[in-house]
DNA sequence: ATATTATTGATAGCGTGTATCATCCTAAAG
DNA sequence: CTTTAGGATGATACACGCTATCAATAATAT
């Protein structure tokens, strides 16, 4: 994750490091209060300072959650994607479904405008946690 | 739409009339900073209070914003719609386009979970403002 | 090795929204 | 019409998430 900063130009210090080797191993979605707990030594403002880097870089995304609060997940893929969150554990699925874009093509058609941008969220509670319920 | 309240049992104040008699003058979706402007004689917190109120009573929308940021709008119709925003005007349209459910119901059978809610918001330039451009 | 300059972290600050609480006003009962 | 109970108000302080500031530090180019 480190290159990608490298990339745009950053350079590769420890604070960065040290997050970025934690993000790789995050599989749901977190908060930065999480983040922060994990990483004390690791001062809140390069927090938010780093997470905005990786969300610029594309190698994060944010989440808006259904109480308007923000998660952050790892970009898995590259390409333009939406997520389904589980509201109960967390667990972040990554989605690009073919009926998304088609739907925001007819919608583009039938609003009179330009559409230039969209948020979508998808919340579900997913098979893999106790209060799931599965399929 | 201070009979919204009434309905769910609370009380008809001049606050919160002449909250309602401003709002029904809006055509576009607002932010709670202009309404504090537009009514400097009500509180603050009367303010946030009163348009929780009317969110819970379905007379209000809450969008959200490309940057995060929230806006509120006037719910012309009373069914479940989504909303399209003019990201230079302001400008609000609501709509219930078939193929959003239709897609929120193929989303359900391909992700292997319950859906239990989204958010989608389109953003547009709307052909109305000079900067929108038309269709 | 040194110089340059990006980066850090502590702190203060901002914007949005909520909790508190004494006071006031609405709605309803008499 | 008057009284009254308790919902509603607004000033204030607070909470939360995030950004600006800035002196000190550390990463890169030379």
């Amino acid at each position: 994750m480190v290159d990608a900063l490298k990339d745009r130009g950053y350079r590769a210090t420890a604070p960065r490091r040290a997050i970025a080797n934690l993000l790789e191993q995050k599989h749901d979605g977190f908060t930065i209060e999480t983040l922060s707990k994990e990483l004390p030594s690791v001062g809140r403002a390069t927090l938010f300072r780093t997470i905005k880097l990786f969300l610029e870089a594309g190698v994060l995304c944010r989440l808006v959650m259904m109480d308007g609060a923000h998660m952050y997940s790892l970009a898995r893929v590259d390409h333009h994607h939406h997520h389904s969150v589980c509201v109960e554990c967390g667990s972040v699925e990554e989605f690009s479904a073919a009926v998304v874009e088609r739907m925001l093509n007819d919608l583009s058609a039938e609003v009179c405008c330009q559409v230039v941008g969209h948020l979508l969220e998808l919340y579900v509670r997913c098979g893999y946690c106790p209060a799931g319920g599965g399929k």
